[in-house]
RNA sequence: CCAGUCGGUCGGACGACCGCGCGGACAACAGGCGAAAGCCCGUCCGGGAGGAAAGUCCGGGCUCCACGGAAACACGGUGCCGGGUAACGCCCGGCGAGGGCGACCUCAGGGAAAGUGCCACAGAGAUCGAACCGCCCCGGCAUGCCGGGGUAAGGGUGAAAAGGUGGUGUAAGAGACCACCGCGGCCCCGGCAACGGGACCGGCAUGGCAAACCCCACCGGGAGCAAGACCGAAUAGGGACGACGCGGGGGCAACCCCGGCCUGUUUCCGGGCCAGUCGUCCGGGUUGGUUGCAUGAGGCGUCCGGCAACGGCCGUCCCAGAUGAAUGGUCGUCGGGCGGGAAACCGCUCACAGAACCCGGCUUACAGACCGACUGGCCCU
RNA sequence: GCGGCCUUCGUCUAUCGGUUAGGACACUAGCCUUUCACGCUGGAGAGACGGGUUCGAUUCCCGUAGGCCGUA
């Protein structure tokens, strides 16, 4: 597993799309130079846990548990492609650890099928709109 | 057996599978990079968080800078005595004061007759020290007041009221006098000392606060491993030395007057930097990498010295080194705690907390378990 | 890593060791108004936490917790 390193590369995932789920928040983003040099591409992580999940010992389990879920099944599943960084939350300290790795799995794959890069945080078309006001 | 005090140790155990980073070894084959040395990959082996790793409150080692020197000033810290230590604001032993029946605990514990300042309210009076209610004497009279004087025992105020208690004494009283206690001075004895004990003298004006200013004694140069050193693409042009020569004002000029900034402040003597040109020489160091970086005031054990802290001799061991940061994830068995149940068993749960140059302390957090010494009760022999 | 500051009603703040801890906005009750707003009168509401010094602590000292700033 590559991991990012550079403050730029968690900044240039910032901005791409977010995938929300019960332990942690994936970004994830297509790396500009993907096209170049296809076949020998990897994916990328990073791991971020503020400090608002606790003390040290906290955000360390959280973020050996997130790393171990991705080593295990998310690093396979992923778009060779793109960078990912996932942000620790709280419930990734204790919920079993099997939800862990498919919640992994599945944030990963669906960040792939986002088609755009920058922000298509709010892409799904809003359910039919129900119930327009009828002025009097 | 119950209650309690002090000191110390540990702080889950075992196993399976899959991983991470570090160190060491690797015959051959296979793969990648390279001209090569070699590196990567791979296989095996070893070891891989703490008693507080934390807070960053002190003290050092180490590294760089300033390293001129002196004096005074300023600033900060410490504060009974002796010892331990590399050093300390730490530790040990002792002394004093306070608390506890006791084991034991707590204390920033120098100086208030060097000076300045403060002591609200209450109270007559709060520190060059007094008389409100009282007590007593004298005088006046319509026996209860008025005036004068003496006094500080009692009352009252207050956190604190001119040594305290008892007696003698007196009109009432008072260190006025006496005994004991307290205070001060001086001497003797014990102790290295803090201090303790005793004798004599003084009848004894001389409260508290210095975590108020302060005085005295002692200590303190600054920064911090992102210190510092080395290797080093691209890019931009830097530094050292020498010569000419050089800041501001006036003047045609010779020349005259005044310098600025830095080195904690001031003073004295010093030092460095204050325009540019030319020449010679050296390179400089951003992303990154290597080093510093783990053999150290080191751990454990026997013995010796010491009441102890600690010190000494000898033996033995090598015990984490990351850098967007490894030391893990999952599962099983046992163990601990809580709840349910007659039991088998079932369910929930596992203290505080994560190294970042290293070390000695302090402080704070902490489920539970164990060991030792001691104190006060109760019972039995 | 280093070194500096702060914490007082719900919010912003004041305070020579002796106060009933003051003020403004906000809150609330009443008055005014047809009603609301404005205005007037009144009320409730605070020393981060734990020790120490002192007769007495928000103030002085120590520790803890939380927050902010500077610097590399």
């Amino acid at each position: 597993m590559q991991r990012l390193k550079k403050r730029n590369d968690y900044v240039k995932v910032a901005r791409g799309a977010r995938t929300p789920r019960r332990g942690f928040l994936l970004q994830s983003i297509r790396r500009p130079d993907a096209a170049d040099n296809g076949a020998e591409a990897e994916a990328r992580f990073g791991f971020t846990v503020t400090k608002k999940m606790g003390n040290a010992v906290v955000r360390n389990r959280i973020r050996r548990r997130l790393k171990e879920a991705v080593r295990l099944a998310g690093a396979a599943a992923a778009d060779p492609e793109r960078d990912f960084v996932l942000v620790g939350r709280r419930p990734a300290l204790d919920m079993p650890f099997s939800d862990l790795v498919s919640d992994v799995v599945g944030a990963v794959r669906a960040a792939a099928s986002v088609k755009t890069g920058p922000r298509g945080g709010k892409g799904a078309p809003k359910p039919a709109p129900s119930e327009e006001e009828t002025g009097p």
